[in-house]
DNA sequence: GTATCTGCAAAACATTTGCAATTCT
DNA sequence: AGAATTGCAAATGTTTTGCAGATAC
C-alpha cells in the first residue's frame, strides 16, 4: 500500500499521521503478519533509531481506539495486531507460531445470542497445525 | 456437584485429588462464573488458609493440561477458566464484566479452513451489552 | 521412605504511567 | 508560542520459577 494511501486512511479516522504512525501502520497493512508490539518494535526500531516501545503501544491503542486494527488475542500473554478490519478469523498453528487468516461464511454463523443481548464485536479463534507443520509430525511420529 | 464425583472427575484424567485440587475444580464446576486466578485465590483463600496463589495457578495449568478446563482468552491481561468442556461460546458484558455462554448450533459454522489443517481448538468470543447493561445504556443516553 | 504437592519469595515479562524533551504548525 | 507527540525510566500487575517444607501412600 502507498505511502498517500497510509496517510489517507489515518487522517479518515481522525489521526495525524506522524512519521512513526505511517511507519507502524505500513508494517501491519502490509505485512500482514499479525505481530505482537514487540515484534513490531524490533522490526522497525532499526529503521527509526530513536523509536521506543512506549510510541509502539501508544500508536496501537490509538489506532485500535478507532478501529483500524484489531486485537487478536489467541494466546495468553500476547496481544497481536491486525490491520484487516474484514470479517474473518484466525489460526494459531502450534508448530510454526504463525497466525493464519481465514474465511467466515457470514450466513454460516448462528450465535443464539439471548434476547435483548447488543453484539459489539466478535472474534473466531483456532488453534491447530498448519499443512506444513502437521506433515512434519506425521514424519516424526 | 458431588464431592465424590468431582474426585472421580480428577482421577479420570489422571489427577491425583489433593484437598486444594477438589476444592478449585468444585469452585469451578459449581459456580460456573468463568472466573481468574485471583478471583478463585481470593473466593478460596478464606476457607483454605494455607492457600497460595502459586498453587492456584499451578492446579489450573495441571487441569488445562488434561482438558479438565479450559481457558477463555477474551480480554487482554485477564485468563479465565471455564470447566464446562462442551461446546458454547462466550460473550463478555462490557457493562458488568460478566462473562456469558451462549449456544453454537453446531452445523452452523465453516471455517473454510485450508486444506491440510490440523484443528485442534476452537473459540468464539463475543464482547457487547447484556440486557440488562443494554436497557441501562439506553437511560443514560 | 520416597515421590509428589504445596507455598513463599523472588524473578520474569508485557504493558502502563509520569514526566520531560521534542516536534509540528 | 502552544498543543500534540514522543521516549525514557520507573511502576504495575499477572504469571512463572526455584527451592524448602509439608503431605500422602
Amino acid at each position: 500500500m502507498s505511502n498517500e494511501k497510509v496517510i489517507q486512511i489515518l487522517q479518515d479516522h481522525g489521526i495525524k499521521p506522524s512519521y512513526q504512525r505511517i511507519k507502524i501502520y505500513e508494517y501491519l497493512i502490509n505485512e500482514k503478519n499479525h505481530p505482537t508490539a514487540d515484534m513490531i518494535y524490533r522490526e522497525l526500531a532499526p529503521g527509526i533509531p530513536t523509536l521506543s516501545k512506549t510510541t509502539v503501544y501508544n500508536t496501537l491503542k490509538l489506532f485500535n481506539s478507532v478501529d483500524v486494527v484489531q486485537k487478536i488475542m489467541i494466546e495468553e500473554n500476547e496481544v497481536r495486531f491486525d490491520a484487516d478490519m474484514n470479517k474473518h478469523g484466525h489460526f494459531k498453528c502450534l508448530g510454526c507460531g504463525d497466525i493464519y487468516d481465514f474465511p467466515i461464511k457470514s450466513t454460516a454463523i448462528d450465535y443464539g445470542m439471548p434476547e435483548g443481548f447488543e453484539l459489539k464485536d466478535e472474534h473466531i479463534y483456532c488453534t491447530g497445525y498448519c499443512s506444513e507443520c502437521s506433515s512434519l509430525q506425521e514424519k516424526t511420529s
